[in-house]
RNA sequence: GGGUGAUUAGCUCAGUGGUAGAGCGCUUCGUUCACAUCGAAGAUGUCAGCAGUUCGAAUCUGUUAUCACCCA
C-alpha cells in the first residue's frame, strides 16, 4: 500500500507512544549495552496542581533530547520523573474548591483538610502526566515519585519511592549535626496565608506611596539648635527646636518604635543623641518615650537623617535594633490586623516605658506579650491604621508643616484668586507629604502586601553547608552551563541568609520536633532535698507562669517512640514522683497546660505516680516545599532505603537541565542538601535556560492575555514540529520567543522527510535493509555517505555540548538541504538507469542514508522517525550511528560531485537572472576545461543535463558573441542564447560579477602582501588564503574574457 | 544603587580571532509522477557608537548609549 501524502501526527503520535510504552522503551536501563555507563536526569518536579506551559515543554523537550539521544547510544538511561507537592498552591487550590462547597479549611480538623487534599490528587492532580505523554517525554514512569510519597493520610503510600521518610530523616539528620535551629527572627509574612515564606517568594514592587514626615517631640520640652551646613562649613539654615524630624512610609509601625536612630558622624543631631524622645502618637497621658541613639544605617542625606527604629517591623530596622539591644515590639497579628490580644495599651505602655529608661529588661517571649497598639487602633486593618495615625498626627500638630508651594508635594495646588471663589491662603502651611514610588514586597502567590513579622521559625544555617556548595563549582566538580550562570551562584551562595523552612500550613512534612515543658529549667524546687516533690513544690510547677510563656525542651526524631524515650529519659533525671511520668502525645501547648494541671491534681489525691503524664506535643508547622524538592536527587532514587542499587547506578545524576529562575531556589539548595546529607554532588553539569516567552518577547502572563498553550500547538503542527522548534531555540545566552511561524516551518520540514520516504517507496528504496554500509562504485553515492558522516559528527557534536540548536540545524540541513534538495535529485537518473547493479546500490544507499536520517532526527522529532522506522527493534532503542566522516567520506567523490553541484548552481543561476524561460532545454558550450573537469562531466553528465535543464554539451573554441557566460573551477562554459537574452543585461551581470570578485581579490591580496600576515596568521589560513586567491583570479580572467567578447558586439 | 546579559538582514535569532549566516517575510519564475506543508533564482547588513589590542575584530579590552532580567 504505498503512503499517505503526509504524515498525521495528531492520530499517530498519540498511538506511537503507547507503542513505547508497551515496548517498556523508557523503563531504566532500556536498550543499555552491556557494562553501559549511566546517564541518569531528574525530572524538575513539576507542582502536582500544574498544567504544561511553555516552559515545560521547553525544558521537558531538552531533557528528552538528551534522554533519547543517550539512550539510543546504548547508555544506561535513567529518566526519573514526579510531582511536587508545592505547599502554598496546593492547600490555596483545595481551600477554593472547598469554599465553593461553603466550608472553610479551618472548618475541618487538620486530618481531615490533609484527606481532601489527597483526594483531589487523586482526581485532578498530576495532569501534566498526560501532557507530557503526549508531547513525547521518555521518562520512566514506572518511578513517578511525589514529594509527599508516604506522609500520612497518603492513601498510596507504596506507589513511589516514600519521600516522606527521606524528607524527614534528612531533617533530623541535619538536627543532628546541627544545620537547623529554631528562633524568633524576622520572616517575610504573608498575611492572606498566615504562613512566612521565603525571600525569593517576595516580589519587589514598585508602587505609588506616600512619605509622611513627622515630629518626635523632645523628653521634657528639651531644645537644641539644629543647624544645616553645605559642603564647606557654612551655615545655611539654623533654628531652635524641640523636637527630631522624622520621615516613614509606613506610619502605622510607629506604634511599635524601639528607638531613633541617627549616623555617628550626622553634626546635625549630635547634641541629642543618648537623650529621649517621645512617640507622637497614642493617648497623651501614656506617650512612650524611645531613645535616640547613634548606628550606621541610617543616611544622613536621605530625608531628615533621622530613622525610627521598629525592630519587628522592617528588615534594616530589625538589624540596627539587634546591635543596639532596642526591644521590638510585634504590633500585628497574623492577618496583617493590629494586635488586639494582651493587657491595655496603659500597662502595655508602662513596661515599654520602664525598658526605654533602663528600668527592666525583657525576654524574648515578654516582649512578644507586650501589645503597644492603643486600645482605639486595635483589630484595624493595617492600611486603616496607618490613615488613623496619620491623621491623629496632624491633629495634635506633630507633622512637619511647610508651605503649599513646597516642591516636595509635588504639583502645588493651584492658588484660585479670590476672585474666582478661591482663598488667599499661600502663608498657610500644610502637612509634608511626598508622593513617591516606594518598593513594596508581594507575595507571588497570594499578591497581598507581605508584613515582616517577627515569629518563632526553623531555619537550615546555611552558613554551615554553603562551603561544599561553593567550592564543588570553584573547582569544576559540578559544572554550570553557560558560565554566567557560575557567577549568579557564587554571588548569592557568597551572600546567603538563613533559610527559613517553616510553614504555617497544614499540606506538607510535618517538622518532626516535639516539645514538652522544661522542668528541669524552672518551676520546682525541691525544698527539702530528698528527691521527692510535695504537694506544695507541685504545686509550684503550676503555679509559675513558666509553663505557659517559658521555655520549651524539644526532640527531634523520626518517629514518636524515639521521642517518648528521649522524653523518658529526661523524666528520669527529676525528683519522684515526676519521674515516674509517661509521656503521652496531646495536640498543642494549651493541651498540654490542661492535661499537666490535671495530672497533678489527680495526683495529690491518687498519690499513684504510675498515673502521672507528661503531656508532648508535635510542632503544628510544616516544611517548606522546597525543602523537601532539595532532597529530589537522593529521595527519588532510595536513599536510606534497604535496596541501593538505584542510588548506585544512577547517583550522583548526570545533567540537570532547568530554568534560571529557579538557580537559588532549587540548585543551589539541592547543591547544599546533597553535600550536607550524603557528602557528594548531586549532578555533574547543570544545564539553565531562559524563560519562554511570546512571539514579541513578552513574558507571558494570565493578565496579558498572551500565554500559549503548547498543547494547542502540538495539535496543529504535531509534537514532533513543537518539540523540534524548542531544540532550534536553544542556544545559551537566547531568550526563547515561541513563534508559531517557525513551528509551522518544522511542521514542513517532517513533511519534507515524509516525501522523502515517499520517493524511496516509489523506487523500490524501502525494501531494503538500511543498516549497513553499502559498497558504492558511483561517485554520488559515495559522495552522500560522506555527507552522511558528517552529519552525524556534527549532530553528536553539538549535543555532546548541549548545543540544540546547532543539533538541530545540522540535522535540517543534512536532510533538507543535501539529501533532499541535491541527492534525490542526483539519483534520479541513477534510478532510471538501465544498469541493474547500480539501481541496486543507489537503493541501498538511499536506504541507508535515509535509516541514519531517521536515527539522528529521532532525539528531537521521535514520532514521526519512529514511525517511519523499519528496523527490527523500535528506533527509540535502536543504535544511535556510530560511522563519522572519517569512516565515509570518500575525497575524490566529494571533490567530483561538489563540482557538479557548482556547476548546475552557476547554470541555473545564470538562467535564472537572465530569464532564461525555465522550461527551455539549452545548448551548452564547453570553451575550456581541465581534465577533473572532462572526468567530471562525463562520469555525470546525464545528471547535469536533467538538473540544469541542458539539451546538448558541444566543444567550442572561442565564445560565440552573445553568449552568457559561466566561469567554473577548471574550465569555462557558455550558452549560446544570444538571440534569447538582452545582452545588456549580461553585461551587467558580469561588471557586477566582477566587482565583487575585484574586492574580494583586493582584501586577499591585501592579507597576502602584508609580510606580518605571512609570519604570524597560522599556516593553513595562508594556504587556504592562497588557494582562494588563485581561484578567483581564475575566475576573474574568465569573467574579463567573457566581458571583453561581449564588448565587441 | 549593585549584579548579569543583550544590541547582527524588514521580523525572530545563530555565529567566542581568518572576507557575515539561518528561518520567516519580500521580489521574479515554475505545478513532467517525493513534496505547492513544494522547487529554482534574487535582493537586503557602517554586526549600537567611540577608543584600544592584533597582521587581521561581529568576536578580545575599555568606554558611552539603549534595553532586559535578577538582587537591594
Amino acid at each position: 500500500m504505498p503512503m499517505e501524502k503526509s504524515f498525521d501526527a495528531a492520530a499517530r503520535e498519540p498511538a506511537l507512544y503507547d507503542a513505547w510504552e508497551k515496548a517498556g522503551c523508557f523503563v531504566a536501563g532500556a536498550g543499555a549495552k552491556p557494562g553501559a555507563s549511566a546517564f541518569s536526569i531528574l525530572l524538575p518536579p513539576p507542582n502536582v496542581t500544574g498544567f504544561l506551559h511553555a516552559g515545560h515543554g521547553f525544558n521537558h523537550t531538552l531533557m528528552d533530547i538528551l534522554t533519547r539521544w543517550h539512550r539510543m547510544k546504548g547508555d544506561d538511561v535513567l529518566w526519573q520523573p514526579g510531582l511536587d507537592h508545592a505547599g502554598i498552591a496546593t492547600q490555596l487550590v483545595v481551600e477554593r474548591q472547598l469554599s465553593e462547597q461553603g466550608i472553610k479549611r479551618t472548618d475541618l480538623s487538620r486530618e481531615d483538610f490533609v484527606a481532601k487534599v489527597w483526594e483531589w490528587k487523586a482526581t485532578s492532580g498530576g495532569k501534566i502526566v498526560e501532557q507530557d505523554k503526549r508531547l513525547g517525554c521518555s521518562m520512566d514512569w514506572t518511578r513517578e515519585a511525589f514529594t509527599m510519597q508516604g506522609a500520612p493520610g497518603d492513601p498510596s503510600p507504596e506507589d513511589g519511592p516514600n519521600f516522606h521518610d527521606a524528607v524527614i530523616r534528612v531533617f533530623v539528620d541535619m538536627y543532628e549535626k546541627g544545620f537547623i535551629y529554631r528562633g524568633k527572627r524576622l520572616v517575610n509574612w504573608d498575611p492572606h496565608f498566615e504562613t512566612a515564606i521565603s525571600d525569593l517568594e517576595v516580589e519587589n514592587k514598585e508602587v505609588p506611596g506616600h512619605m509622611w514626615h513627622f515630629k518626635y517631640p523632645l523628653a521634657g520640652g528639651a531644645t537644641y539648635t539644629y543647624v544645616e551646613k553645605d559642603e564647606d562649613g557654612n551655615v545655611l539654615f539654623e533654628e531652635e527646636r524641640d523636637y527630631i524630624s522624622i520621615a516613614t512610609t509606613r506610619p502605622e509601625t510607629m506604634l511599635g518604635d524601639g528607638a531613633v536612630a541617627v549616623h555617628p558622624s550626622d553634626e546635625r543631631y549630635a547634641p541629642i543623641v543618648g537623650k529621649l524622645c517621645e512617640i507622637p502618637v497614642g493617648p497623651k497621658e501614656h506617650r512612650r518615650l524611645i531613645p535616640i541613639i547613634t548606628d550606621e544605617y541610617p543616611d544622613p542625606d536621605f530625608g531628615s537623617g533621622a530613622v525610627k527604629i521598629t525592630g519587628a517591623h522592617d528588615f534594616n530596622d530589625y538589624e540596627v535594633a539587634r546591635r543596639g539591644g532596642i526591644p521590638m515590639y510585634r504590633l500585628m497579628d497574623m492577618k496583617g490586623a493590629m494586635r488586639d490580644d494582651g493587657a491595655p495599651y496603659a500597662e502595655a505602655a508602662a513596661i515599654a516605658m520602664a525598658v526605654a529608661k533602663d528600668e527592666r529588661t525583657l525576654g524574648e517571649a515578654e516582649a512578644d506579650s507586650v501589645n503597644l497598639v492603643p486600645d482605639d487602633l486595635r483589630g484595624l486593618d493595617r492600611f486603616e491604621a496607618r490613615n488613623a495615625v496619620v491623621e491623629q498626627i496632624t491633629e495634635e500638630g506633630l507633622a512637619v508643616m511647610v508651605p503649599p508651594t513646597d516642591p516636595r508635594l509635588g504639583e502645588p495646588a493651584k492658588a484660585l484668586a479670590p476672585e474666582e471663589g478661591g482663598e488667599r491662603r499661600l502663608d498657610q502651611l500644610t502637612p509634608l507629604v511626598e508622593s513617591k514610588p516606594i518598593m513594596q514586597p508581594f507575595g507571588d502567590r497570594s499578591k497581598v502586601v507581605i508584613e515582616p513579622m517577627l515569629t518563632d521559625q526553623w531555619f537550615v544555617d546555611t552558613d554551615k553547608i554553603v562551603g561544599p556548595a561553593l567550592d564543588a563549582v570553584r573547582s569544576g566538580e559540578v559544572k554550570i552551563i553557560p558560565e554566567s550562570g557560575e557567577k549568579t551562584y557564587f554571588h548569592w551562595l557568597e551572600n546567603i541568609e538563613p533559610w527559613c523552612i517553616s510553614r504555617q500550613l497544614w499540606w506538607g512534612h510535618r517538622i518532626p520536633v516535639w516539645y514538652g515543658f522544661d522542668l528541669h529549667a524552672n518551676g520546682f524546687r525541691d525544698d527539702e532535698g530528698d528527691g521527692a516533690l510535695d504537694e506544695v513544690e507541685l504545686g509550684r510547677i503550676l503555679s509559675s507562669d513558666s509553663l505557659s510563656n517559658g521555655e520549651l525542651k524539644p526532640h527531634c526524631a523520626a518517629d514518636f517512640d524515639t521521642v517518648k524515650s528521649r522524653f523518658g529519659d529526661l523524666l528520669d533525671d527529676l525528683p519522684t514522683p515526676l519521674n515516674h511520668a509517661r509521656v503521652v502525645e496531646v495536640e498543642s501547648r494549651d493541651n498540654a497546660l490542661h492535661v499537666m494541671a490535671k495530672s497533678l491534681a489527680d495526683y495529690a489525691v491518687s498519690q499513684d505516680p504510675t498515673q502521672l503524664v507528661y503531656p508532648v506535643w508535635r510542632d503544628p508547622d510544616v516544611l517548606d516545599t522546597w525543602f523537601s524538592s532539595g532532597l529530589w536527587p537522593i529521595g527519588t532514587l532510595g536513599w536510606g532505603d534497604d535496596d541501593q542499587s538505584f542510588m548506585e547506578r544512577y547517583f550522583p545524576t548526570s545533567v540537570l537541565i532547568t530554568g534560571s529562575d529557579i538557580l537559588f531556589f532549587w540548585v543551589a539548595r539541592m547543591m547544599m542538601m546533597q553535600y550536607a546529607v550524603v557528602d557528594q554532588k548531586p549532578f555533574d553539569t547543570v544545564y539553565l535556560h531562559g524563560l519562554v516567552r511570546d512571539a514579541k518577547g513578552q513574558k507571558m502572563s494570565k493578565s496579558i492575555g498572551n500565554v500559549v498553550d503548547p498543547l494547542d500547538l502540538v495539535e496543529k503542527y504535531g509534537a514532533d514540529a513543537y518539540r523540534f522548534n524548542n531544540a532550534a531555540m536553544a542556544t545559551m545566552t537566547g531568550t526563547i520567543r515561541l513563534d508559531e511561524k517557525r513551528i509551522e516551518g518544522y511542521r514542513n520540514f517532517s513533511t519534507k522527510l515524509w516525501n522523502a520516504f515517499r520517493f524511496a517507496e516509489m523506487n523500490g528504496a524501502l525494501e531494503m535493509q538500511g543498516g549497513a554500509r553499502p559498497e558504492t562504485s558511483h561517485a554520488v553515492n559515495a559522495w552522500i555517505l560522506g555527507e552522511t558522516g558528517r552529519a552525524r559528527d556534527a549532530v553528536d557534536a553539538a549535543l555532546a555540548g548541549f548545543k540544540f540548536n546547532e543539533a538541530a540545524d545540522a540535522i535540517y540541513k543534512f536532510v533538507w538541504n543535501v539529501v533532499c534538495d541535491w541527492y534525490l535529485e542526483l539519483s534520479k537518473p541513477l534510478f532510471s538507469s538501465d544498469d541493474a547493479a547500480l539501481v541496486a546500490e543507489t537503493r541501498a544507499t538511499l536506504a541507508f542514508v535515509l535509516d541514519r536520517c531517521l536515527a539522528l532526527l529521532h532525539p528531537m522529532m521521535p514520532f514521526i522517525t519512529e514511525e517511519l522506522w523499519a528496523g527490527e527493534r523500535m528506533l527509540a532503542i535502536s543504535e544511535w550511528p556510530t560511522e563519522g566522516a572519517s569512516d565515509l567520506v570518500d575525497p575524490a567523490a566529494d571533490a567530483e560531485i561538489s563540482w557538479v553541484i557548482a556547476l548546475i548552481e552557476a547554470i541555473r543561476s545564470v538562467r535564472g537572472e537572465l530569464n532564461v524561460p525555465a522550461g527551455l532545454k539549452v545548448e551548452l558550450l564547453q570553451i575550456e576545461l581541465d581534465d577533473a573537469g572532462r572526468a567530471a562531466w562525463a562520469a555525470n553528465a546525464e545528471i547535469i543535463q536533467r538538473l540544469a535543464r541542458i539539451e546538448t554539451l558541444t566543444e567550442a573554441s572561442e565564445l560565440p558573441k552573445g553568449a552568457l557566460t559561466i566561469a567554473v573551477k577548471g574550465g569555462t562554459f557558455a550558452l549560446p542564447l544570444a538571440g534569447i537574452v538582452d545582452v545588456e543585461a549580461e553585461k551587467a551581470r558580469l561588471a557586477k560579477t566582477l566587482g565583487k570578485l575585484e574586492k574580494d581579490l583586493g582584501g586577499l591580496n591585501g592579507r597576502l602582501k602584508n609580510p606580518k600576515f605571512l609570519d604570524s596568521a597560522p599556516d593553513e589560513v595562508v594556504a587556504e588564503t592562497k588557494a582562494l586567491l588563485a581561484e578567483k583570479t581564475d575566475e576573474k580572467q574568465r569573467l574579463e574574457t567573457a566581458a571583453a567578447r561581449l564588448a565587441e558586439l
